[in-house]
DNA sequence: TATTGTTATACTCTATAACTATA
DNA sequence: TATAGTTATAGAGTATAACAATA
């Protein structure tokens, strides 16, 4: 069973927002995904991207994810080999590649999204309207000024200290 | 620059949350924090759950992040080298140990706790009064909710589907 | 004998650097 | 030559299984 973080000590609305990052953070940040699970977090941040924006080449993946072409294409290996991603000549270029979903890549995308929401219902039928209400009308102004943000260039959420 | 997934279809309350939780999962999910950064998110956890109750041995703690025995102790032993943490005899029984924070180990979490409250407040600086109480209100109720749940053993957000 | 912690082995993920092929 | 993609190598994280020491 996963560890709960406790409320923050101070009424400070960052640190609201921080606790419960780091209770998302703790509850699925787990590597076990791995195990019986047939996709790791990584290759799920693959797919999203592909989900989004198929027919990109490998380079453009690479900056989507902030990773290194070695990496990504590792990934692809597994993804490929897993039948989820497809490798295609690129018809521009001999060189590049263009990277697509496979029909079974975005059923199980869709079958993944509708676990979570499921999950994710679970808890939200044990809060009130109101309070649904407002996690909603709060998430979707949270989401569009880190979108913003994020588009600019910076740091929404720093893993750990420069120094 | 990381990749920001687009808004839900649907105006389906845990599609946005869905949605939300993907955008953190983009934009802090890379692993590149192992790179010039000097604590994994797996540590992290660590770190986490040792500032909340530390003095635990190694089989509490593998519990608490629901890992496993051999992964801990390795993860224990490249903290306990940056000087994170301490590994102790245990005072009650001679095949135990008490794991704690180092002062070293305590300081750090404490910076990366202002690092991220500072990122995140840029953000909320970006919202409206109103949003960001709602979104405040919103997010208490539903931590709540998620350790009531956590609590009870449900699994809150599936990373993949089981079958 | 059961439990705590560590080590052996194997896999994924990550990165830098070297390499092949194309532009 | 510069760029796209792959492979070589190395380090961290994860897991199962075997092991030592203790209860």
């Amino acid at each position: 069973m996963a560890l709960v973080p406790p409320f923050p000590d101070r009424a400070d609305d960052t640190a609201t927002v921080s606790s419960v990052v780091e209770l998302l953070e703790v509850l699925w940040g787990g590597g076990r995904e791995m195990d019986a699970r047939p996709v790791s977090v990584s290759q799920l941040r693959v797919l999203y991207v592909l989900a989004e924006s198929g027919g990109i080449n490998l380079r453009t993946l690479t900056g989507a994810l902030d990773s290194s072409p070695s990496s990504v294409s590792r990934l692809c290996d597994r993804l490929e080999a897993a039948g989820l991603v497809q490798r295609t000549a690129s018809t521009t270029s001999r060189r590049e590649l263009e990277l697509h979903l496979t029909p079974t890549g975005l059923a199980f995308l869709a079958d993944l999204r509708s676990a979570r929401e499921r999950a994710l219902a679970e808890v939200l039928d044990d809060m009130s309207p109101a309070e649904r209400g407002a996690l909603l009308t709060g998430l979707n102004a949270f989401r569009t000024a880190a979108a913003r943000r994020a588009e600019a260039g910076a740091d929404v959420v720093p893993v750990a200290r420069t120094a």
